[in-house]
DNA sequence: GAACTATTATGACTAGGTACTAATAGTAGT
DNA sequence: ACTACTATTAGTACCTAGTCATAATAGTTC
């Protein structure tokens, strides 16, 4: 009960779940040490901390979106992307467009074999709506290592066996013309 | 100083905030007294709180990348993206695609007039490199409101004269055709 | 030299605890 | 009936990160 209780309302003070528990103060104290739950202040920091981090979440620090689990440089690779709360339309629970491109778009830099490669054109195309907690499998083909400076990538993702998003992208790459980095 | 340090990291004690000015503790508090900064504890609160009614202000405002400053439904929209170190590749300082995208995309679902609007396709370009600390700005414009339930966005984003990215957007409307959606 | 401000110090008090010790009540095992 | 054990309660000292009020000091301005 005390986990649920402060679960649902971390805000909540020992002497108010003393109140609710018709129990004494230190009743509610032993209890929340044998249950490691910490007390009101180190909870509401923790949620204050997570919160900070949400901006963060909005997009991701990491180069890349999702986890890369096989690459072959300059021809393909493989990513995985777990969509969850913060990923998703919080009315309908689908998950919004720009984090299944920036999935394919990260994977699509990663999987050219340059220091530096950044997206010039991209045709997408959302062929399936994807939920919350559903697994998105990217994949990369490298289809033309273009002379002139752009390699053009091809990256479908699929949940299960249902494909929800394909994309054509042309990329630069930097130690071929530098200039038009 | 203060309420920019303050901003930057509301966990700050005032005993680390005495420590980094090099002045007294009590002189903090004063300060603090006089700018109406509350005690670490509310403040950190106040984080805590926010975070806990994001559900409740899950309008659509909060779900777009840069912030809106002119939308006319179904015509037309404004957002600004100030482009911050996380958003950069940390070799060379130049902003990740997918954030461009993420805020072309996310505008173009704002200026929709439709509860659930949601990206079909989408041919993006782009035209210039963005760095850190430029600020960019996105221009929307409905091209086209199909009866078929599709609706075309022009987006184009610009960082002072210059067009950095520019994207076609072929959005789903959901209240034409909900089984499109 | 007086007036004023900024800074610092000091003491009393607060909320919401931790950590420890101790007393009491009730239950279970033998 | 006696012992062992647990749950609950109480009380004390202490902690952090403050508030509030008062007072002393230092530096500047009129």
């Amino acid at each position: 009960m005390l986990v649920e209780t402060i679960g649902e309302n971390p805000f909540v003070t020992d002497e108010e779940l003393a109140d609710k528990f018709a129990v004494s103060v230190q009743t509610i104290r032993l209890d929340r040490l044998e249950l490691s739950i910490p007390e009101l202040r180190e909870r509401i920091k923790s949620v204050a901390e997570n919160h900070l981090s949400d901006e963060i979440k909005a997009l991701p620090i990491d180069e890349i979106i999702g986890e890369i689990i096989d690459i072959e440089l300059d021809h393909n690779a493989i990513s995985i992307f777990d969509v969850k709360h913060e990923h998703v339309f919080k009315r309908n629970g689908i998950a919004r467009g720009h984090h299944l491109f920036a999935q394919a778009n990260s994977l699509a830099v990663a999987v050219i074999n340059d220091e530096l490669a950044l997206t010039a054109k991209a045709h997408i195309h959302f062929t399936r709506q994807v939920r919350e907690h559903e697994r998105v499998v990217a994949k990369a083909r490298v289809t033309d290592v273009g002379a002139s400076g752009r390699t053009l990538v091809e990256v479908k993702s699929f949940v299960g066996h249902e494909m929800v998003f394909k994309g054509q992208f042309e990329m630069y790459r930097s130690n071929l013309d530098e200039k038009d980095v």
